[in-house]
DNA sequence: ACCTTATTCTATCGGAT
DNA sequence: ATCCGGTAGAATAAGGT
């Protein structure tokens, strides 16, 4: 723990900003002994310097400012000033006390032999009930494999935990029963992952856990059912900036595009279909419309779909086409 | 393990500009 | 020559029995 410091008359401040020793310039009357400059304080060193001459004034000061203080559960919880953090990473939250080995009690006095043996007992007791009980082994066992597969896909620490309390609800909730730990927690690790937004590839996922493409997705679906989970689901209108910039469309057209979309979603067109694909049709017919024209082959290359696509997609939008969005005026002037 | 359904992809062709 | 529009069949996804 960091000892923070405080100067008289400047602001009560409970934890240093990290990384940023921000030298700030205290009062007139706090000067440097050595040169008279302006002090500063350095919360990250527990250190007062001269901003002029760079002399240490005081080190390892004391925070004389108010302590954190909890007034809930919550705030009891985030405040607490002792104790590892709890992380979903170890089978018991890593809260869990175990008997140690030291040959000393907690008071520092020396165990007698005579109570040696029965404390090794007690100890071995220990263990057994608490990690040895089944369910804890399974779900040790579980969590170290979905770390084991979340660090072969790159699988950043917090969609991992995600991924871990996602397992224990289904462990609670009686449904590894009849079903592989494993493919339990890759399922559990993939449902985390789509959850995030930084969905993987179940091939990848089948490399790097050993459980087939059919099993993951079948227990994934299962895990989503029975727990409602609402994954983001794309949509076209999530791609049509990337794509459009690709295409070096103007705000214009790809306004159009969106107007499209919109329309297109109303009348139920575009469901069933990848939204890539969609995206890829109304950037087509919205340039188009605009006088800009990219052509098929330019926006499939842009969306990764392939032509065909972007033509059957173009075709279902057909309906929304009639009431073009006019940007700009009639082009051609009507003669009589 | 096998079957069903819907969607997209690959490959290809003919017509239009 | 390139673009467009359409078709046939393979591949894939999701699902059910």
């Amino acid at each position: 723990m960091v000892t923070l410091t405080k100067l008289p008359g400047a602001p009560a401040r409970a934890r240093p900003t990290p990384g940023a020793p921000e030298p700030k310039p205290e009062n007139a009357h706090d000067r440097c002994p050595e040169c008279g400059g302006t002090l500063a304080r350095d919360p990250q060193h527990a250190e007062i310097l001269c901003q002029s001459c760079g002399l240490v004034v005081a080190e390892k000061e004391i925070d004389y400012g108010p302590d954190w203080r909890a007034f809930d559960a919550a705030s009891n919880e985030r405040r607490a000033h002792t104790g590892a953090p709890m992380t979903e990473s170890l089978h018991d939250y890593g809260l869990s006390t175990t008997v140690g080995r030291g040959s000393r009690d907690a008071m520092g006095k020396a165990i007698p032999s005579s109570k040696r043996l029965q404390i090794a007992r007690m100890r071995r007791l220990h263990q057994r009930t608490t990690f040895g009980s089944g369910a804890e082994r399974n779900l040790a066992r579980a969590i170290t494999e979905i770390h084991r597969v979340a660090s072969a896909l790159d699988v950043p620490r917090a969609v991992a935990e995600r991924g871990i309390r996602i397992y224990r609800r289904a462990a609670a909730e009686s449904m590894i029963q009849g079903r592989s730990i494993e493919g339990i927690a890759a399922a559990a690790l993939f449902a985390a992952c789509r959850l995030a937004g930084v969905p993987r590839d179940p091939e990848h996922f089948t490399r790097a856990s050993g459980v087939d493409k059919r099993t993951l997705l079948r227990l994934h679906r299962l895990l989503v059912r029975e727990f409602k989970l609402q994954e983001p689901q794309p949509t076209a209108q999530d791609y049509i900036a990337r794509f459009g910039s690709k295409l070096h469309i103007t705000h214009v057209a790809e306004a159009r595009a969106r107007e499209l979309v919109r329309r297109a979603d109303e009348k139920g067109l575009t469901s069933g279909r990848s939204p890539a694909g969609v995206a890829a049709a109304v950037l087509y017919l919205g340039s188009r419309d605009v006088g800009e024209p990219r052509t098929q082959k330019e926006v499939a290359e842009a969306a990764g779909v392939t032509e065909v696509t972007v033509r059957n997609r173009a075709r279902d939008l057909e309906p929304v086409l009639d009431a073009p969005m006019r940007v700009e005026p009639a082009a051609e002037p009507v003669h009589n």
